[in-house]
RNA sequence: GGUGGGGUACCCAAGCGGUCAACGGGAGCAGACUGUAAAUCUGCCGGCUUACGCCUUCGAAGGUUCGAAUCCUUCCCCCACCA
């Protein structure tokens, strides 16, 4: 099922929408949690449910590796293999092709790795990632790109953004090609996947493939990428290469840039972006749908958002503090665990500790992705904005 | 009572004449983390000091030596086996 986009409001440059895919509707601004290897790491896709995510992510390369894509496709695909039944976005491995740089190779055909797992030699061809997004039947697929590391010169970013360029063009053929049909209908003639439980289903077919702007820090690259994407029929953009090291000024001018020529009727995806005020600052400016991986490795460090600035739930000054996390958060741990418990986990290691902490700040990323919406649909993004970026100023720079 | 093995910094533990304020772990304290090789990584971790450096440490007390955590003597503890 192709992913459509239905703008229900919008507010400046804020747009709220519905984003429709095989799995379900997404409303945007969305976040997705990340789930590299299919599993967003220490929750249940019940608790990913109660906590209001409606799509998350999956990583291409990780699972090519491990367990494989057959393994995946026997399961009706990762929805299946996963019990998740909302949708999924897949990452095509283009993000590893930036965070594995010291294990790779580039070539004109793709990309050969050293896999992180054995050492082996591993192809990924634009093909090969599109295969494995098939089998696992993503309702959002994204073109292998190369993910343009940062600093770059214009010269290294403008042949980064135009081996991307090539590469998004193989990925379309192919995936909307002889992979999508066949993929399409070989998951017909296949038999439903049969849970443990007894309960059977089937996975819908994939559902769409997004395009994704590179160019590093130029904007000229910039809109020549999203130019040259614009000449095929993606159902979605993508902004990677971003939040990489550079400063919150050339990423806000990039997105500054390339965001007044993105289709109005296409879902824009910042990906890999990023802090609370981060995502504001894109939502303010257009962007639709977001992932991370700050909420989930943050919990399991200790370090936890709240309404009252981040909170190092490792530092000694929480060891007897019988409050709670954040009193102003309505979510499962803090509800029911003093800070003093919530330390004690984390000192022991406790497994909990990384499940209550990682619980707490999903709720946070998901509940601004609320808010955000909220004002949007009344109509008070900026003053909503102008508001959440000064009190995170003022916490980060408290007034002594 | 006899024989053997030990006592090193908050804990475990290496070191066995100078390059030792003393390898490694752990604990403790702080920091980092943005499409996850991450329940990970980094720094500090005897005292004073920003640092250079100085001072006090290796069961206790003596001794040998230019120089001792390292060698010798005595003593105090601990462990194993034998009586």
């Amino acid at each position: 099922m192709r992913p459509t986009l239905d703008i229900v409001a919008t507010d400046g440059a804020a747009r709220l929408g519905r984003l429709t895919l095989a799995h379900g509707i997404v409303e945007t601004p969305a976040f997705m949690p990340v789930g590299t290897y299919g599993s967003v790491k220490a929750m249940t896709p019940e608790e990913l449910d109660s906590l209001g995510a409606h799509i998350i992510l999956g990583n291409t390369f990780h699972l090519m590796l491990r367990p494989g894509a057959d393994i995946i496709d026997a399961h009706g695909g990762l929805h299946g293999f996963m019990n998740w039944r909302r949708p999924i976005l897949t990452d095509s491995g283009g993000f590893q092709v930036f965070s594995l740089r010291s294990l790779r190779k580039i070539t004109e055909e793709g990309v050969r790795f050293r896999s992180p797992i054995d050492g082996s030699a591993v192809r990924l061809t634009p093909e090969d990632s599109m295969n494995v997004q098939l089998k696992l039947r993503s309702d959002i697929a994204m073109a292998l790109d190369d993910c343009t590391p940062y600093p770059a010169t214009e010269a290294e970013a403008r042949a980064s953004m135009e081996r991307s360029m090539r590469w998004a063009q193989r990925s379309h053929v192919h995936y909307y090609g002889a992979g999508l049909d066949a993929l399409a209908s070989a998951a017909r003639a296949r038999p439903a996947f049969r849970e443990p439980s007894g309960e059977t289903w089937r996975s819908e077919p994939p559902g769409g493939l997004f395009g994704i702007v590179q160019g590093g820090m130029y904007t000229n690259l910039r809109l020549a990428s999203l130019e040259t994407l614009l000449k095929q029929d993606f159902p979605g953009f993508a902004l990677g290469g971003l939040a990489v090291g550079e400063t919150e000024e050339e990423r806000l001018r990039v997105l500054e840039t390339v965001i007044p020529h993105m289709p109005e009727d296409r879902p824009r995806y910042l990906m890999g972006v990023g802090k609370p005020e981060d995502i504001v600052q894109a939502v303010v400016r257009g962007m639709d749908m977001f992932d991370c991986v700050i909420p989930t490795r943050h919990a399991r460090n200790g370090h936890l958002f709240t309404s009252a600035g981040v909170v190092n739930i490792r530092n000694s000054v929480h060891q007897s503090d019988l409050g709670p996390l954040d009193p102003a958060c309505a979510c499962y741990t803090c509800r029911n665990y003093s800070r003093a418990y919530l330390r004690h986990l984390d000192r022991c290691n406790e497994i909990l500790g990384s499940r209550l902490n990682t619980l707490h700040n999903l709720h946070f990323y998901l509940d601004l992705m609320r808010s955000l919406r909220a004002a949007i649909a009344e109509g008070r993004l900026a003053a909503f904005a102008a508001d959440y970026l000064s009190r995170r100023q003022s916490l980060q720079n408290p007034v002594a």
